[in-house]
DNA sequence: GCCGTTTTCGGCCCGACTGTTTTCAGTCG
């Protein structure tokens, strides 16, 4: 059994729990667990072998023997009993907005709904306004979610998509409202810690005059539908789909207000129970005194910046992208928290595509636009023969691109550039573990990366001990987007991520973040506990063309949210100590 | 059911918006 599939089952004993209207904090217990398990790095079978599973945040005594059994049965009864009691079609219908366990039980009940096609049906044939509490416009909104359930195979939309989208829509708010109206605006929320993927986008904003800015919102083009509207909040839905919500405060509650709007939800529970201890209570406009601190009950406190109310609080601010619950309230309190790696640390690149592969830009137009980016170095890296639709290098052709790229380096230092383009390949791991080029040529090159790109499908040996033979090649560099997944598209393949890190820290090999918003491999979990384990870590576009070198900024966001500092990322170092890190240390026989 | 810088027992976050409610419960984030 998997984590995810672990993590599901608890979450799906929480919901049945509520369904059945248990004890609150018990429902809280499970769903905390199935989080935490979700966020796991290590495998829970690993985990419960070691006799850990204690250790996890979250899980206790009465969890631990659940998930045991789970492990070692396939199944726990206590579980059984309450999957029979409860049927799924019922807990799906809880994904239906505005549809919550109240609802859902009195609908199965009463009615005997027990699906959302059911729910469909009923509702579209008026037989829901009979029941107390319910009308003709829970019917329609029970419709309308329903449908927009369905336009949404996914209900969580990429970063990729989301933050251009957010970006669009705050440029657009200041240009239509009169000059002044917003003082201040950010996007919050799950965009602003940089998550991989979204559930809907918070925007945050400052002004005077609240209704007019409500009303441009409204009146935005890209907005298909107003879900609601009141006189400090907006929530609208997109044209695909995608819910935005405005939320407009006054200038003294900013500060409580973006931290509250950023969230998660985790860390913000965190918060406010540290604040209760203190004797305050926490909301999205400030602090008010409970009486049982030091300040009489009802004196408040108001914060500009974000920063000011963790401060009073007794902590360090804390970067957006840590605000998960993992850890970084205590680091915060200790003033403990890491140095997280910045887009401006990154001096260059060390995988990417011309037109010897499949990218669309020549070798002299990747390497201008990579130094014209302010780069130092870029590593044309494309990918070996062999590779189905794509056409690749071999040895000869690596020679000929080598001359080209040595005529495109010795016009830089003529110009007087200090910008240097290495050469090296991202190396196909075949079925069988062997690599897309011999070791011969592999020897030639600067800086080797190799990945999988077919046969992803295998099962957990064999891909592990595939990837295993790569990572222990002497020539092999760097790991190329490890897990294979596609957000949202395709799962990553069942490699044994514990065991690969555990050889690239052993053998020097680095594991790579591969920026693209579509792929974000390794993700925050996985690449914290690379670096845990030991590992470097290499921050890469992967382009394939110049454009392709926008998505930076999500590898590095990526890293942030793993507590990656600069001292774990090969590519912030200057090219000679960078070629120093490589495995080998010579940074291969185009080092000079 | 979990957890501990007052606790191994007694706590466990907080407010906006909606619909159908004549005072509030349910849902959401």
């Amino acid at each position: 059994m998997t984590n995810r599939e672990v993590a599901e089952i608890l979450a799906g004993v929480g919901a049945r729990l509520q369904i059945l209207d248990a004890n609150r904090f018990r429902i809280i217990a499970f769903q905390n667990a199935a989080e935490s398990i979700r966020n796991l790095a290590q495998d829970i079978n690993q985990v419960d072998v070691a006799g850990k599973l204690l250790e996890i945040p979250g899980v206790g005594k009465g969890i631990a023997d659940a998930i045991h059994e789970l492990l070692s049965h396939g199944h726990y009864t206590e579980f059984d009993a309450l999957y029979d009691q409860v049927p799924e079609g019922v807990v799906q219908m809880m994904a239906v907005p505005d549809m919550g366990p109240k609802k859902a039980k009195r609908l199965w009940e009463e009615l005997g709904i027990d699906s959302v096609e059911a729910l469909q049906a009923a509702a579209a044939a008026g037989s829901l306004r009979d029941l107390k509490g319910f009308g003709a416009k829970s019917e329609e909104k029970i419709l309308k979610g329903i449908e927009l359930l369905a336009k949404r195979s996914d209900t969580r939309t990429s970063i990729g998509v989301a933050r251009p989208l957010a970006e669009a829509i705050v440029a657009r708010l200041q240009e239509v409202v009169p000059a002044g109206t917003i003082e201040r605006i950010e996007i919050a929320g799950s965009l602003r810690r940089w998550k991989e993927t979204i559930g809907d986008v918070d925007i945050l904003c400052v002004s005077h005059d609240p209704a007019t800015v409500m009303e441009a919102f409204r009146t935005l083009p890209q907005v298909a539908d107003v879900a609601g509207s009141g006189e400090t909040k907006t929530s609208v839905i997109l044209g695909n789909g995608l819910q935005v919500d405005l939320r407009v405060v006054e200038r003294k509650h900013w500060g409580a207000a973006l931290q509250y709007f950023t969230g998660s939800k985790e860390h913000n529970v965190e918060m406010r129970e540290l604040a209760l201890k203190q004797g305050w209570s926490l909301n999205e406009y400030g602090l008010t005194a409970t009486g049982s601190g030091g300040a009489p009950e009802g004196e408040q406190r108001f914060f500009e910046e974000e920063a000011d109310l963790y401060a009073f609080l007794g902590l360090a601010w804390v970067p957006p992208e840590l605000r998960e619950n993992r850890g970084e309230i205590q680091a915060a309190r200790k003033d403990a928290l890491p140095a997280l790696i910045t887009v401006a640390d990154i001096r260059g690149e060390l995988h990417g595509h011309t037109t010897w592969s499949d990218g669309t830009a020549s070798v002299q137009e990747m390497g201008e636009a990579a130094r014209t980016r302010g780069y130092a170095y870029w590593n044309v890296s494309d990918h070996s023969v062999g590779l189905g639709v794509v056409q690749g290098v071999d040895g000869e052709r690596l020679r000929r691109q080598r001359a080209e790229i040595d005529a495109y380096n010795r016009w830089c230092q003529e110009q007087g550039y200090a910008f240097r383009l290495l050469q090296g390949s991202e190396v196909e791991i075949l079925a069988d573990g062997t690599l897309g080029l011999p070791d011969e040529v592999l020897a030639t090159l600067d800086v080797v990366v190799a990945s999988i790109h077919s046969a992803q499908r295998q099962d957990r040996e064999t891909i592990t001990a595939r990837c295993l033979k790569a990572v222990y090649n002497p020539h092999v560099d760097i790991l190329g987007h490890p897990t294979g997944r596609l957000i949202g598209s395709r799962p990553p393949t069942e490699i044994d991520v514990e065991r690969v890190l555990q050889a690239c820290a052993e053998t020097r090999t680095a594991v790579e973040i591969n920026a693209s918003p579509e792929r974000l491999d390794l993700n925050d979990v996985y690449a914290r506990r690379a670096v845990e384990l030991g590992c470097q870590i290499a921050i890469n576009c992967d382009a394939h063309s110049v454009e392709g070198l926008v998505v930076l900024p999500y590898g590095v966001h990526m890293a942030r949210r793993g507590w990656l500092t600069a001292a774990s990322v090969l590519n912030t170092y200057p090219i000679d100590e960078m070629l120093a890190l490589l495995k080998d240390g010579s940074g291969g026989a185009g080092a000079q």
